[in-house]
DNA sequence: GTAGGGTTAG
């Protein structure tokens, strides 16, 4: 894009002098050459020729990313135009080397009114609209580009009100500019404003159609799209393309293949848009055909191709073209580390991000959700501080990513970080931030900041909804959950089937059996939802957990499919809460067929053998785990102190404060004793000696962090900890006894639920 | 030097 827009004004200022005659392909309205760009060219001697071709040299390196030869260049340059000034100083800006723009804007001797728009314009395309407002304020003299140039800054960065406030103030007015503030509207979803502005005005050109059309689309107002395309006084080949993909990304094939057809104009946008619609609908010989057929291919379209293979996980195919490939850029290199992170393939993933020639915020988000997506959080966060160190900017994107990272692994330091930079970027209270922050605050255990982000997002859709009812289920609020799914009622927004598996489990985290029974049932006559698998889940969870262990086994039997491993799973989970051997044997038995890998099931079921006392079961277990060649996922917590995130296993040695962390739990376990508490060894996987457990037990991994929590973190705030896996038992007793004895909130997330506990109590009420 | 369409993240 850039280099376009260089290699653009480099053609353009070859035709002024005559010595080309460049014809514009597309069909749209020749862009006026605005006053004052022509003087320099009118009285051309042959030097001034000449300096003409070391201007395109320079520009050719500058596309090339090659600033240093550049440089060079111009600086052997016997006479310099201030075109020349200008091509180096835009070069560095296309090439995100701000500092040196800068300074050699500061050094140029006759800075015209381009220089000024030159440096405007690279900053806004970097989004830096700060520095763009600085120079723009600091100017002697302002044409429309300068005032365009900032408008569609503020457009395209969601700052619609300051477009608004440029827009009304400018002193001239063109089509770009009623576009910018029609493209303000549309690009930040406001397509009603859009509409009415649309409305306010008559001669709209071709550009703005496409853009209000185009509007539409994005809401997925196909049937509004379509009365703009049919109304259009004329239409260029922007126009059918955004139709056609408009339909193929609805999957829509079959309209989007008639309006191919009839198209005019068949570039490679078009045939672009039918390979992504095919690749979409997972119809990859389709797409292929249509990728084989085209008369031209640019790396969009190659990209497009690869994409649907990696999107399949058929990752060599994707690796086969991306090898062939004639013209790799950042998106095909981007593409190939997306697909191996998201078919599991992180070691491979990793390997492409390495090689990249470049990098932009894309593959940085890429490879750090990959990590956060397979649970190696604490690489996506050092991936994460790299980034920063290499200068990548934060875009929304990114940041909404890495918010998904630190909701994973509970970092909420980072996280409100994180939302203060969003705050002040401008993107606070969108929907679409606003339903990854409100997931960050429910996962890292704040749901009091996760109730007020959710106040604030201004148009809650059925994600916010869903999120926080599911938030405050896993938070043991029950009845909060069940409150605000009224109002969601009241709101006018339709509960889907996520919002029911949020209702269910707020009645099981709850053990609000009748009421949970009474939702499940109504289901479909109230909102036209049939329950699967999930919702029988939870159902057989809620029954199980209340003792109904008969009725939560003939509900299974009774699905209209087969159970899975999750919901054979709940059953075995009610089966150890209540001690019914048989029973938990049976589902244990049906999720080893299923799931022989699972290793969680061989500790379920040990345990439950464990505890009624038949260890020698137990013990064989253990080699049955061992023979299968399936490892324990071992046990870990983590807490986060002052922005770091510290990790502990069981019986962790390698904290660096282990000595004061193992005295305090000498210490407190001799008040908790004082205060009635016996450990119950019952709950420990292993058969070893009484004391022995006990040992093992006082060292739980949640155990150390939260002791090292109580040390390091300033009394009056919550210790906060997580935990890979459910919390045992026994640490949940000694953490009611800890609450209290040192007066201190613990908030303990576990791979289920939270538990809040406080003064001797815990939110659960023991019911998890 | 300023506006609209097709690929990659969320």
């Amino acid at each position: 894009m850039r280099c376009t827009r260089i290699h653009v004004s480099c053609l353009r200022s070859l035709q002024t002098k005559g010595s080309s005659n460049l014809q514009r392909v597309n069909h749209s309205p020749p862009r006026k050459a605005t006053a004052g760009r022509q003087p320099d060219a009118m009285t051309f001697s042959l030097t001034e020729s000449d300096i003409v071709k070391w201007n395109v040299a320079i520009t050719n390196h500058m596309r090339n990313g090659q600033c240093e030869s550049a440089m060079r260049l111009f600086n052997s340059m016997p006479r310099r135009s201030s075109v020349s000034w200008n091509t180096m100083i835009s070069g560095y800006l296309s090439n995100n080397r701000f500092d040196l723009a800068h300074q050699l804007f500061v050094k140029m001797p006759n800075r015209d009114l381009v220089s000024w728009n030159v440096m405007i314009s690279g900053y806004v395309r970097n989004g830096k609209l700060r520095d763009a407002r600085l120079l723009f304020d600091k100017m002697p003299d302002r044409d429309t580009v300068s005032w365009n140039a900032m408008l569609s800054g503020y457009a395209q960065n969601g700052y619609v009100d300051e477009a608004r406030r440029i827009f009304d103030k400018m002193p001239n007015k063109n089509s770009i500019s009623w576009n910018g503030l029609l493209a303000a509207y549309v690009h930040n979803g406001r397509i009603e404003d859009a509409q009415r502005l649309f409305e306010s005005k008559a001669d709209w050109d071709v550009v703005s159609w496409n853009c209000l059309m185009g509007g539409y689309l994005k809401k997925r107002r196909l049937v509004d799209a379509r009365r703009v395309f049919d109304q259009m006084p004329l239409r260029d080949e922007v126009s059918w393309n955004t139709m056609i993909s408009g339909y193929a990304q609805i999957s829509e094939l079959s309209e989007a293949k008639r309006l191919f057809v009839e198209s005019p104009v068949k570039d490679v946008y078009a045939w672009t848009s039918m390979v992504s619609g095919y690749v979409q609908k997972g119809m990859l010989e389709e797409a292929r055909k249509y990728f084989d057929k085209m008369p031209e291919k640019n790396s969009v379209s190659w990209n497009a191709m690869i994409a649907g293979y990696s999107q399949c996980k058929r990752m060599d195919l994707a690796r086969e073209l991306f090898e062939v490939m004639p013209c790799r850029n950042v998106s095909s290199w981007n593409t190939m580390v997306t697909g191996y992170a998201e078919s599991g393939d992180i070691a491979h993933a990793r390997e492409f991000f390495n090689m990249m020639p470049q990098r932009d915020c894309i593959s940085w988000a890429a490879i750090i959700a990959g990590y956060a997506h397979i649970g190696h959080s604490e690489e996506a966060l050092r991936l994460f501080l790299d980034m920063k160190r290499d200068g990548e900017r934060l875009n929304m994107s990114t940041l909404t990513c890495i918010l998904s990272t630190c909701a994973n692994i509970a970092a909420l330091e980072l996280g409100k970080q994180m939302h203060g930079r969003l705050v002040k970027a401008g993107f606070g209270s969108g929907c679409y931030v606003g339903n990854a922050l409100l997931a960050m605050y429910c996962k890292c255990g704040d749901i009091e900041e996760a109730h007020d982000v959710f106040k604030g997002i201004s148009e809650k859709d059925v994600v916010s909804w869903n999120t926080i009812i599911a938030g405050f289920a896993r938070h043991g609020f029950g009845k909060e959950a069940l409150n605000l799914f009224e109002s969601m009622k009241r709101a006018g927004i339709k509960p889907d089937d996520v919002t029911m598996v949020g209702v269910l489990s707020a009645c099981s985290h709850t053990g609000l059996v009748e009421r949970g029974t009474e939702y499940f049932y109504s289901m479909g006559d109230d909102y036209g939802l049939t329950a699967n698998s999930k919702h029988y889940t939870c159902m057989i969870d809620l029954l199980g957990r209340a003792g109904r262990l008969y009725d939560a086994h003939s509900l299974m039997k009774n699905m209209p499919f087969e159970p899975d491993a999750a919901t054979w799973g709940a059953l075995l989970g009610a089966s150890r809460i209540h001690g019914d051997t048989e029973l938990g044997e049976k589902a244990a038995e049906m999720i080893f067929k299923m799931e022989p890998d699972n290793a969680g099931m061989y500790v379920l079921l040990s345990n439950l053998y464990a505890g009624s006392g038949r260890w020698g079961d137990a013990g064989k277990m253990r080699l049955k785990m061992r023979d299968s060649g399936v490892r324990k996922v071992p046990g870990y917590s983590w807490i986060e102190v002052q922005n770091k995130i510290h990790m502990f296993s069981v019986g962790d040695s390698t904290h660096p404060e282990c000595g004061r962390i193992y005295a305090y739990l000498e210490d407190l376990d001799f008040l908790m004793k004082k205060e009635g508490y016996v450990s119950s060894t019952k709950l420990v996987l292993h058969d070893v000696e009484e004391e022995e457990k006990e040992h093992m037990l006082k060292y739980h991994s949640e155990k150390l962090a939260i002791a090292f929590g109580i040390l390091t973190i300033p009394s009056g705030r919550p210790i906060r900890v997580i935990k890979n896996l459910r919390v045992c038992a026994d640490c949940h007793t000694a953490f009611k006894y800890i609450s209290k004895i040192v007066g201190r909130v613990i908030i303990l997330r576990d791979c289920h639920r939270f538990h809040h506990f406080k003064d001797g109590f815990c939110s659960c009420g023991d019911y998890w």
